[in-house]
DNA sequence: AATGAATGAGCCTTCATTCAT
DNA sequence: TATGAATGAAGGCTCATTCAT
């Protein structure tokens, strides 16, 4: 039986996870992921107490996905595979998910809800750059004055990206042009 | 008469300026509204039909104060004292309505409804921007082989700062990190 | 000011009564007249307190413009001349008032108010017609066993029929096969 | 549990029937149906959507009861029986659901709504007395010149009757008069 | 007289949530 | 576990009516 809920479980998390990449946060009901799920609204709440207990979880499951140290190779290889993750991600229709998680994070910050796991999420993104970068000047790949700065610059750029895909619109030519500039601005310099 | 209306017209903008603020643009509801400005449900209809007619011109108001094109001086100063202005308002407390604002743009896009007015203000920006790296380049004060790229990428980062300070909150040192590195990033490499 | 003020008052009234006419009784709101007059809201309470009050006037105007006994000529003469009146009024635009005034007959009867003008016109417009075939009778140019009845059937058919061009509609053919059935009851049966 | 939701759902009918048979039909709200059901406010739109689906629905039940052709006989006993069956319904208090019909017709036309469920009782209606007629003619019983214009002359003169019944009221003895006439209108005239 | 802003009541509709089965 | 009917709160909107100007 356990093994039973826990699939039926998935099922609702993969399903509601359509419906947020398709609607957002906020405007996603309980009543949606009946609907989508095609179970009884009573049957939902067994395993979840509400969309955001739904979307908390849908999280938790991405974020386990992520594998911040891809591959291996030269601290170029490994960032320039990790920006183009990064890019194509930005620009799939998986862009939907991140809208959503904007509007989770507002959401939360609204609240003044503690978002841990968001802000572990950004943490761990900075300091897996900050490890490749640091790996990169080690190495005399990269240059940068501080490693620190120059991570989160690539953070905040791509978050400021990915916000932009989601609102205005980017083309694959910016991202190449911001992407081209990362790079330049590591390398560039002697 | 009609310069009462104005100023009740406008003294609604003003209030409903600070619900926005603090609760973002999804949440918020005319009953919100009407409760903050202290008048009746239907004196509120008489103004606005809704949250989106009174947001979308708060915004409007918030772009007509807009001055890209501040004071003199050289590209340099010109820029720092953008850049400036951008640190104080990532840092204010009218980050609230950036937060707003990003879920009415969020609204918009997944309403698949026009945003025109939020397109050409980031279109605007970017060419403010760019106008300044470009006399920059020209007078000699600053160095870009890609000077539209150069442009989004200031305007990116700071979107991604902005973001991140209604979310995962940023310290000022980070903010500076960041500005020093874009200003480092036009005049270092010469 | 009297005189401007009837005048103002008669613009009201006929000005709504294209409002009943095209909207019925009931969904029309003192909001709808006021627009169609392009008067203030406070201005037209000053004439009337209620659509109601508004309908009752123009019902007591149409009453006063009706003249039963038009005409000279013989019996059938002006037998003929009211059923002609009557299927034009049945069949013409102004048909749309006789919608709003059966709705205005319910609404009153509904409220199990009093309707005495309503009342008293049925009663006046039997009363015609009865005359009328009366004379008819006593000339010879009719016949009929019970005067009373043959004007009850008259009357009651029209408003038949006025009913059915309210809503699933006659054809003029349809009307005019009814009225050749009541001149033929009348005269036929020697 | 489908039959527990068929039963109130026929609940919900049967109550509404009579909110319909004494406030008419637009000025019921889905508030009173509820009041009247003693049931909550969302727990009806389980059901239905609008007042106008549950007149229609009632209409429907309502159109199913009617049987036209009746019992067997003469031409002239089947129409004896029709008539009184329509007297009685004239008189009784279900009158009070013609008043709502007429509301929901005018209510359909306006709108330029079909309404083809009252268009076809109609010509049902009409089709049923001209069959009576015809078979009543070519049994010699009756004479009438022109079929379709008898009939239609009977349901107008119906449908006159139980408007008037509905507004200006009319007595047992005027309906018994006209129904007289009618006979004698087919049988008289040798 | 006339205006039109303001009020507040009233109806509509949608959901989160519960609960008997 | 699962169902889905039921509830009631919440927010949207429209008008009749009043009132200061």
């Amino acid at each position: 039986m356990s093994d039973k809920a826990a699939k039926k479980r998935q099922f609702i998390l993969d399903t509601a996870k359509t419906v947020f990449a398709e609607k957002g946060f906020k405007s996603v009901t309980m009543k949606d992921i009946v609907e989508a799920c095609e179970i009884s609204r009573g049957g939902l709440y067994i395993y979840f107490d509400s969309t955001e207990a739904i979307f908390s979880e849908i999280l938790r499951d991405e974020a386990a996905k992520q594998s911040w140290n891809l591959a291996g190779g030269s601290a170029g290889d490994r960032l320039a595979f990790f920006l183009n993750e990064q890019k194509k991600s930005i620009l799939s229709s998986d862009k939907g998910l991140s809208v959503a998680l904007y509007e989770y994070m507002f959401y939360k910050h609204e609240g003044n809800l503690s978002c841990d796991d968001i802000n572990d999420a950004f943490k761990a993104g900075v300091a897996a750059v900050e490890a490749i970068v640091k790996e990169g000047v080690d190495s005399g790949e990269f240059y940068a004055d501080d490693i620190h700065s120059a991570a989160l610059n690539i953070v905040y750029l791509l978050e400021g990206l990915r916000l932009a895909a989601g609102t205005v619109g980017v083309s694959e030519r910016d991202i190449d042009g911001q992407l081209v500039y990362i790079l330049g601005g590591l390398i560039a310099e002697e």
